[in-house]
Formats: structure tokens, C-alpha cells, sequence
DNA sequence: TACCGATGTCAAGGTTACTTTACATACATG
DNA sequence: CATGTATGTAAAGTAACCTTGACATCGGTA
């Protein structure tokens, strides 16, 4: 499972911390999602999506 | 979290026991994503969509 | 130098996702 | 009636997700 949530993020000039703030979830969490130490659940995983203006099969790829 | 699992698998003809075997999962599990107990992990949801055809976002609404 | 924002990572703990085993109900068919 | 298939659910265990708190490094800037 990789994904371009890191790219996103920078794109939109947003550290870790504020899209932790953004989806109500710790900046560790973005952390983790981005250096793919695991996979989001579902719920976050359309959040985030969502923020991006993506599907999720867009943002989130099966390796 | 609702989705159109249940009504998905119905179309195709398929036991939640089937469904189960095609995604590698138990039929429990199906059964409790069905029936909402819980969410699926990201990468079962992904598998999900795309076993029926569908975008994530398609199957697995935000309530 | 000293400070600060951003990032990486760890530990400990709680909750969710998934497993196997098991038992129960309902329905169809021999 | 007896059997088989499909479904619902529970218990107990493991793995994954997510939290807070902490510590470290790096780059920029006063």
C-alpha cells in the first residue's frame, strides 16, 4: 500500500500537523500513513481522500 | 459508515461464504461488514470495490 | 549561540479489525 | 423427519490502527 498523501500535503503547503488538525487525527498518524509504517482505516482513508479532491483509489494504491 | 455490500453480493448470486473466499476473508467477516459491526481495513475495502466494479466511495458511504 | 517549526520514531495503552470455533435459527429438499 | 446451505452472533485470541507523551535531528532565523 503505497500513497501520495506526503505529495498532497506539501502541494497544499500543509506541515503533518495541520492535516492531523484537518481529519481530527494526531500529527503521528499522518506521519505513519505517509512513511507507510500502515495503512489508514477506512473511514480516514475517504477523509483524506476527500480533503484532496481524489477517489480513493487515487490516493492509495495497492503496491 | 453504510455501504451496498450485501446488496452487491446478492446481484452476483454469491453466499457470504463465497464472497469470503474470493477477497481472503472469513465469512464473519463479511457477514459483520454487512451487517455494520465494523468497517473493513482500507486494503479489503479497496478489494471490495474493485471485485464489484465500483469506486470506494461508491460502495462505502459516509453515513 | 539559542530558539523554533517540522519531521521521525519509540513506548505504553486503548480500540478496532480479523481469525477460528462454536452454537443457533430459518429455509429448502430428500 | 433428517440433512444441508445460508445466515447471525458470541467468545477468545492476535494484529492493526490510533492516542498521548517523550526524545532526537535538521534547517532556518534572531
Amino acid at each position: 500500500m503505497r500513497n501520495d498523501v506526503r505529495e498532497l500535503r506539501v502541494d497544499k503547503g500543509l506541515s503533518q500537523s495541520d492535516l492531523g488538525a484537518v481529519l481530527n487525527v494526531s500529527r503521528q498518524t499522518v506521519n505513519a500513513i505517509e512513511t507507510g509504517r500502515y495503512s489508514p482505516s477506512l473511514p480516514l482513508a475517504i477523509a483524506i481522500a476527500r480533503f484532496f479532491g481524489h477517489a480513493v483509489e487515487e490516493v492509495f494504491h495497492v503496491d
